[in-house]
DNA sequence: ACAAAAGTGTTGCTCATACACCCATGT
DNA sequence: ACATGGGTGTATGAGCAACACTTTTGT
């Protein structure tokens, strides 16, 4: 077989739009750069697609090389391929973002990349155009959790109503009517309510709920409506 | 500048999935390859990205040497990378979909390729992962189109009720209530009535109308739930 | 006159929103 | 006892779905 020719080849890799939630703020783990061109700026997480792996499978490795964590969910966001976007040579990247427990990522891993978590208010400029894929990221994720229960997959096993909120809350930079969205939680059948109690938030301190996983597998897909007038909130 | 080292380019390429629809079906236009490998077999119209071009202009000038088009409704799938989906050399290819008015596009061009235009349940075994491709369009068609106003880029100028309520009924393989299709539609304030009747599809004949423009543009992220239940009709 | 498709109105009901008070506990 | 955040119930209204008959006109 021979190739194909008189084309040219070019450089693909991946960048992760990593999020993570701490109960309080939503974050996205940046890593200084330990190589030429831009060294120490602060960028995302990244790496070329090799000769036996997908697109798919780089995003996957990149993740774990970072967090130490598979099996995470991940999606792919988009293509940026702007002829100028990496001045040193041009190369495709493929943008995925990633929602993580953030309380399970290993710190050690992550250190020797000097990365950190930053609120989305608080970006430091990036290199090429990972301030765009944030962007993007911020913008599908907006998007998608509007209507889909994508969001638990930044809790941790065990959460409160009120962190769930603030979730959401801050993901759209809005109030919601606690009573309101309370009900509407309940009434997709996801949370089983446990015994114990979050004393952290509040003196009365917090029910956890746990996730029914199997509810979760079959409402993914469902149309959920969190969040009250989407149109006004998005973009 | 050096190039980043020890790293291997690959091929990128972006193919086009086109949808039209004739006032009565939903339709692909495929074309058969002219060249090794695979020739002769069905394929969907695609391109190598050129060291000038991003992909989004790639995808956009594939398309007009196919249709003759300019100024269509694009948007990016995904990228497709599997390091087997071209046997010949490894291939990263990035999907699009284009919605254009089926009666615009110019034979003579299309012809060159030896295009043909497929209802969805006629497609033929096509190259490569090109049936996955479509699926994968075919889905994010369905998903976009049940919230937000995006079928009105296949019409033409000009067309009627009953003819837009074929295209929902085709797109989600569902019957719609007339009476309830034809008052949302009224109520998003994109339509604008004309005098003339169209008398091909009935006696009686049925009002044509064009679209508002302005409204359009306004409305076009506007949550909009074109279709009852739509989690039934997904996937 | 009849066939075939277009067009139109009403009602019941579900679901979303708005809103205010009591509860539990740590200090 | 008081301050703090957690938890709950109701009433109103908007919007969606279900449903059947009349209109137009070509043959």
């Amino acid at each position: 077989m021979t190739r194909y020719s008189g084309q040219t080849r070019l450089l693909v890799a991946v960048d992760c739009i990593i999020f993570g939630f701490d109960g309080q703020d939503l974050k996205i783990l940046l890593i200084q750069r330990g190589f030429e061109p831009e060294k120490n700026k602060w960028s995302l997480m990244g790496g070329f697609v090799q000769p036996d792996e997908s697109p798919d499978e780089a995003a996957t490795r990149v993740l774990k090389e970072l967090t130490g964590l598979e099996g995470v969910y991940m999606e792919q966001i988009q293509a940026f391929g702007h002829p100028g976007r990496d001045p040193q040579e041009r190369t495709i990247s493929i943008a995925y973002f990633a929602l993580i427990d953030i309380h399970k990522y290993e710190k050690q891993i992550s250190d020797q990349y000097h990365a950190e978590w930053f609120t989305l208010n608080n970006i430091p400029p990036l290199i090429f155009d990972h301030t765009d894929m944030i962007k993007m990221a911020r913008k599908k994720l907006r998007y998608k959790a509007a209507i889909h229960p994508i969001l638990f997959e930044l809790l941790p096993g065990k959460f409160t109503v009120p962190q769930l909120q603030n979730l959401y809350q801050g993901i759209y930079d809005t109030v919601l009517d606690k009573r309101n969205f309370s009900r509407k939680l309940m009434s997709t059948g996801l949370l089983v309510k446990q015994q114990e109690k979050d004393k952290a938030g509040s003196k009365k301190g917090a029910f956890y709920f746990k996730l029914d996983k199997k509810q979760y597998k079959k409402k993914f897909q469902a149309f959920l409506n969190f969040i009250p007038n989407p149109d006004n909130l998005l973009n």
